[in-house]
DNA sequence: GACGCCATAAATCAC
DNA sequence: AGGTGATTTATGGCG
């Protein structure tokens, strides 16, 4: 399980060792054609319209309703999964956001971060 | 739209600043003296955020970034990795 | 058994 | 240009 390298000239250095932690764990799953020199994993970046779509969809309410899911999915072109995701990454920056801010700095502060909508485009 | 700018001008990313060395320091020590799995609980977390003046988050970003980007270059870090180990050779501390 | 929470991976951004 | 801290997509485990 755990390999040790010893790779090394005659000094006794802390051998090369790779812990199973080391390891790729989320690798990519693009067809086995064409061996490139590296099969990164590809993270789409949602467009400026998308995020904005769900961002809206998000102040009007902070979880989704399967009906409303596919929906928003279907609009943005985007799979039910991916929204549902988006929805469960955008609740856990909304709790550290909204969480202690801390003790120094912000005496009064109004929260105005995700309000004040309309006004503009 | 409003939203999508104000996040633009607000994002962290922009008032990035780099850490003080005993900061790096103390993290780096944590790091490589549990090399075999470098994984703090939440309270050792809490604890170096402590001593490095840090807050919790930022000790996760730290060891997320370490961790991916030592596995994806194990041989550029082999230097530093010697170097700490021996550090903690002399007062040694966890790991084998 | 799909769904949410959470810690984390991996890629990418911004400086 | 490369390093580094932070953020954005995406996974898997557990409840």
């Amino acid at each position: 399980q755990v390999q040790r390298k010893t790779a090394c000239q005659g000094k006794e250095k802390p051998p090369i060792v790779v812990y199973p932690w080391m390891k790729k764990v989320h690798i990519a799953h693009v067809n086995p054609n064409h061996m490139g020199p590296e099969p990164k994993r590809l993270r789409t970046a949602y467009t400026r319209q998308q995020v904005l779509e769900l961002e809206k969809e998000f102040h009007f309410s902070r979880y989704l309703t399967r009906r409303r899911r596919v929906e928003v999915a279907h609009t943005l072109c985007l799979s039910e999964r991916q929204v549902k995701v988006w929805f469960q990454n955008r609740r856990m920056r909304w709790k550290k956001d909204n969480k202690l801010p801390n003790t120094k700095g912000r005496s009064k502060n109004k929260k105005a971060t995700d309000n004040n909508n309309s006004s503009s485009s | 739209a409003v939203m999508i700018l104000r996040s633009r001008f607000l994002d962290a990313r922009r008032k990035r600043r780099n850490f003080s060395k005993q900061a790096t320091e103390g993290l780096n020590e944590y790091f490589y003296s549990h090399l075999s799995n470098p994984y703090p609980s939440e309270e050792a977390k809490e604890e170096l955020a402590k001593q490095c003046g840090i807050t919790v988050s930022q000790v996760s970003n730290w060891f997320g970034n370490k961790r991916i980007r030592y596995k994806k270059n194990i041989g550029k870090f082999q230097e530093e990795a010697n170097l700490y180990a021996m550090k903690t050779a002399l007062g040694g501390t966890q790991d084998n």
